[in-house]
DNA sequence: ATGCAACCTCAAGCTAAGTTGAGGTCAAGC
DNA sequence: GCTTGACCTCAACTTAGCTTGAGGTTGCAT
């Protein structure tokens, strides 16, 4: 058998075009699982590869790190995940996708109406009142928000 | 006429529900520009109020305050901006919601054959190699990205 | 057995979009 | 004319998602 089956932080890196030091900030999140040598080095399975194109497709959606660990830590530890592992995870994010699409055509609807009646107030648009988030993440205004 | 055309900062707070620390932020970055009494206070126009409205939907929208300023800088200084200038910007940030949108749709599709053939490997995966951003922003995986 | 690239940790720095707090000033009502 | 709440500046802190650098170790090829 292939004894082959590991590979070093920097053929990981080649091999997704993530930056060394993002791989290990990724470790450190809880997104990647490598083991170690004797002398300490971190050694990736190369089904890694696939874990990390994931987090990269997801990063695209617009999620953060945090909602990623979610979502890959559906995926069985230990074992190689099979295809079908990684299209029951897929099927997920697209629901996200979804989502996303429909709170912006919603939102691209009101702001046909404030074109219309030129509004932009805060009293009456229907832009603040209803409808948070829309993948919105980090600080933000907090008073309108929380 | 009405001499009170001129609002404070804790007014424009209310009137907002932005936070006043918020709005010397804001003034700080250049999207707002309040002039200033003999006490060196803050005195906005009433019409910031709109312009405050506009910067909250435009986050909303996913805009970071540097591509909501350069919409900003559409409108007319010194003279209250008129409904057709807001129309203006407000039309052209529609475009961006729906390349937004467009974009999402693009993604999901690929997410779609994804999930059909299980790859997610980088070599074949439409994911990667075209489009890109996706309203991405900040450092995020340089590598991939420049 | 030695050289050197690739690895390691840990601390500090970066951007975005703010908040929080200290210490000080302004202006409006009584 | 004085008190008090609203205002001022400036510096430091926050979260996310990393990068950069210093200083030290590993492991593979010769």
């Amino acid at each position: 058998m292939p004894k082959a089956n590991f590979i070093t932080i920097g053929h990981l890196s080649k091999r997704t075009g993530v930056a060394v030091s993002a791989l290990r900030f990724y470790e450190e999140k809880g997104l990647l699982h490598p083991l170690r040598t004797g002398g300490n080095q971190r050694r990736f399975l190369k089904s890694d590869i696939r874990r990390v194109s994931f987090i990269l497709i997801a990063q695209k959606l617009g999620l953060g790190l945090a909602e990623i660990e979610e979502h890959l830590a559906q995926l069985p530890e230990g074992r190689n995940p099979t295809l079908t592992d990684w299209q029951k995870i897929s099927r997920a994010m697209r629901e996200q996708i979804d989502e996303k699409i429909r709170l912006l055509n919603r939102t691209r609807n009101q702001l046909d109406q404030c074109i219309g009646c030129g509004c932009l107030s805060l009293a009456k648009c229907q832009l603040y009142n209803k409808d948070d988030q829309l993948g919105l993440k980090g600080p933000g205004p907090r008073a309108v928000l929380d």
